[in-house]
RNA sequence: GGUCGGAUGGCCGAGAGGCGAGGCAAGGGACUGCAAAUCCCUCUACACGGGUUCAAAUCCCGUUCCGACCUCCA
């Protein structure tokens, strides 16, 4: 029995996952800033944790997840003057789209979903803290800096000096001790949201509220802090800054997951609308999408086309057709297994890759153990897939991903369709191919499928049609 | 300037000293009245140049190209 290894960002290695308390897991990722719709780049990170938490879930630990909302930033602040609206509406507008894109591709909603606005105290606590301990300061302008020269670990994350940083092209040194200072909380400005502090109105920097988000939800020590790949500089190393200042130990381990890139480069609004997750949903299934983001390993680059998003979803209907097909012979929908290969696969930071080959030979063995009327070969390879497919978020028999109309619907149709099965049987039966092949084009039209399988004719919905 | 990744067959994507993951696409075959589905077979690749080694896609040195971060980023 292989035990749970991790990659680290901070050590560079994968390591054995130890949780600091028996049986418990503290996980804090790094939610969106919710300025935008979300693209298939964000969602990539919340598919990526979320089978993270499933995986740890299914290996007998209790979890708790946080994921947070940052609801409150400059570029809220823009998009709202651009939108006309109150900032406040634009971040719950994003904030919903986000919601409904993590739903549509069964991402588990976090244990706790804290927002930066709803831990404005949590906040001036911290700061009031660092503060104490000297190791920020207030030099009288509103604005709340960290002093990054007294820290002596500074940049241990991503491995740089202080001095090699370049300085801020905005960097205000009228205020700073250090142009590399950066501000836990930014004065307020004219018509600009604020809260007050001991110190002047304003609103919190972008670092701080993780800081003090993790710390009320996860305590002082936590597990596992996630984020994507561009989050290590300057977030992650200023919420270390911020938290090891504050005296919190923070968190045990980094996990950061890479980009979904497009002709090499990494993904960014400017490319548009069309990567946004509800336009691709026009084309793919929800269950679809998600599968291909979780195929690759999540510390890996994954190059976006749409050709490759196509082929993942003609990859995965060849697996639901077979737990389909399965069931409807069986006569019960698989139970879930896991494997030891897939747990092999899964211990070692989350291989999805080779868990997958695995999926693919219990794939090629059912759809045999189909055709010679294997049933209790059928059940095990069905079981073992839809095993691996409920820790990958996308089992077909998850009632998130049921079609609309049900069960009653889809009985009332079969009813039907059999009738006309039924005539197309006898004309076969008399070597009347023009009929029966008329009976099929006709079905074929209204979007049923018909297969002649070894247990006589099947019907099925065609997919959506690929655009 | 500093830090960090990457380059694998037509395409996507694993692997990290010996045994050429897997998928998609393509071609051939089996099955079938036909189709679909399914199964079998084929297509045997690691950017370039050196080196280490009995053995290198994997380790070392160098080169080229692509990319990321350096205070808004998943």
């Amino acid at each position: 029995m292989s035990s749970l290894s991790l990659y680290d960002t901070l050590t560079r290695t994968t390591s054995p996952f130890v949780p600091l308390k028996k049986g418990e897991v503290g996980i804090y990722l790094c939610g969106a800033t919710v300025q935008a719709p979300p693209h298939i780049g964000h969602v990539r990170s919340g598919v990526n944790f979320d089978i993270l938490r499933r995986w740890l879930t299914k290996s007998g630990y209790n979890v708790t997840f946080i994921r947070n909302v940052t609801d409150i930033d400059d570029k809220i602040l823009h998009k709202a003057v651009h939108e006309k609206a109150p900032w406040w509406a634009v971040a719950m507008k994003y904030e919903r789209a986000f919601s409904d894109a993590y739903a549509a591709l069964n991402v588990q909603p976090p244990t706790y979903e804290p927002r930066a606005t709803g831990h404005i105290t949590q906040m001036i606590e911290l700061m009031t803290l660092l503060i104490e301990k000297g190791a920020a300061y207030a030099p009288g302008n509103g604005d709340v800096y960290l002093e990054v020269r007294k820290l002596k670990s500074y940049l241990t994350l991503s491995r740089q000096q202080v001095d090699d940083l370049l300085p801020a092209a905005d960097a205000d040194e009228t205020y700073k001790k250090d142009p590399r200072d950066f501000a836990l909380w930014k004065a307020a400005k004219p018509g600009d949201p604020s809260w007050p502090t001991p110190w002047g109105a304003g609103r919190p920097g972008w670092h701080l509220e993780c800081s003090a988000m993790a710390h009320a939800y996860l305590g002082e020590a936590f597990d596992i802090h996630g984020g994507g790949l561009d989050l290590i500089f300057p977030h992650h190393e200023n919420e270390i800054a911020q938290s090891e200042a504050a005296g919190y130990a923070f968190s045990k381990r980094w996990m950061h997951n890479a980009w979904v890139t497009a002709s090499g480069e990494k993904m960014s609004k400017s490319l548009g609308n069309s990567l946004q997750v509800v336009e691709l949903l026009k084309s793919v299934r929800g269950i679809e999408l998600r599968w291909y983001l979780g195929s690759a390993h999540y510390r890996s680059m994954l190059e976006f086309s749409h050709e490759a998003l196509a082929e993942s979803a003609t990859a995965f209907r060849r697996i639901e057709g077979f737990l389909i097909r399965s069931t409807e012979i069986l006569g019960a929908a698989p139970t879930p297994v896991i494997s030891q290969g897939f747990t092999d696969a899964m211990n070692d930071d989350l291989a999805v890759p080779t868990a997958l080959a695995g999926i693919s030979e219990a794939l090629r063995l059912g759809n045999s153990a189909i055709t010679s009327g294997d049933k209790k070969g059928i059940k095990a390879s069905a079981d073992e897939i839809r095993g691996a497919l409920e820790i990958l978020g996308c089992d077909p028999f998850d009632p998130v991903f049921s079609t609309s109309g049900g069960e009653d619907l889809t009985s009332a149709l079969d009813g039907v369709i059999q009738l006309a099965l039924a005539q197309r049987t006898a004309a076969r039966d008399r070597k009347d191919f023009a009929a029966s092949d008329q009976i099929r084009d006709g079905l074929a039209a209204l979007g049923i499928v018909i297969e002649d399988t070894a247990q006589g004719p099947r019907w099925s919905i065609s997919q959506i049609s690929e655009k």
